[in-house]
DNA sequence: TATTGTTATACTCTATAACTATA
DNA sequence: TATAGTTATAGAGTATAACAATA
């Protein structure tokens, strides 16, 4: 294939591929939590209590929209606020007990789904190769 | 790396990667058309007029939802609709000279500003494996 | 002055429900 | 009955603007 043929060809089934990504992530009914709602919760998780300012830096967001997230996991008693001793402003947020059983348990979780539908359809060759490309789309998302 | 664990690595690269460009792809201010409506477009221009339902179809979104996108672009003068001969319901829509200009012109064309992205920023090989891995992602949507 | 967080408001893209006209 | 298309309405997830409290 020559290169520009194959540039656009490779953007086409990009462009394709976020669309329907898009699409089907959208439909959250039959899951305890969203997808933004996963990352936050996935986040305080792994690297520990943070503001609404720190998740909006890292997802890339404004504070107001981390905001509307985080007030619909706090009002459904999955993530609580503690004043930051040291700022007066700040509120740290971390899991409740609640939050965190719910994460661990993973039932209805999204990561837990995309896993399983990797693991049902996609061969360790095919995974191994997907998870080289997420870091890559990533990147594409970067230069958009 | 074990198989549980880089299944669990995989999806959650996967799960961040789908975030960051559902996010980076919904800021259409700078750009003629948003990534639904360059979807409408292309289809158009590649596989001829079609319907709503039609067009509906093959996104797998509603026919209303879908009536809205070409609702916008045929206020914009870059589709027209022309009845169906052969069935007084239909409206065969297809690319008004406008919209075919815009399309092969394809300034802030978003598969062209993937082109670019893709172009500037990675290697003819990772080029080829973006692509091959598209194909996975959109495999992986319609497992969600 | 800069930062944290809030409220108010609006936009995009999608959905479901209910309808008319045609097949 | 089924399909093409429309209007009305609602929801999720974002944005910008304007503000109060604190640093």
């Amino acid at each position: 294939m020559r290169g520009e043929e194959e540039l656009l060809t490779t953007a086409t089934a990009v462009r394709r591929a976020i669309s329907l990504l898009k699409r089907r992530t959208r439909e959250t009914q039959t899951h305890d939590l969203s997808l933004p709602e996963t990352a936050v919760m996935s986040r305080l998780d792994r690297h520990g209590p943070d503001s609404i300012s720190g998740l909006a830096r890292w997802e890339q967001i404004t504070p107001q929209a981390m905001g509307a997230t985080v007030g619909g996991l706090e009002s459904r008693g999955l993530l609580h606020r503690i004043p930051d001793p040291h700022d007066k402003r700040r509120g740290l947020l971390s899991l409740t007990e609640a939050g965190a059983d719910l994460l661990r348990t993973a039932r209805d979780n999204r990561t837990e789904q995309i896993a399983h539908a990797l693991a049902d359809n996609f061969t360790p060759e095919e995974i191994a190769e997907i998870r080289r490309a997420a870091t890559l789309f990533e990147r594409i998302a970067q230069f958009l």
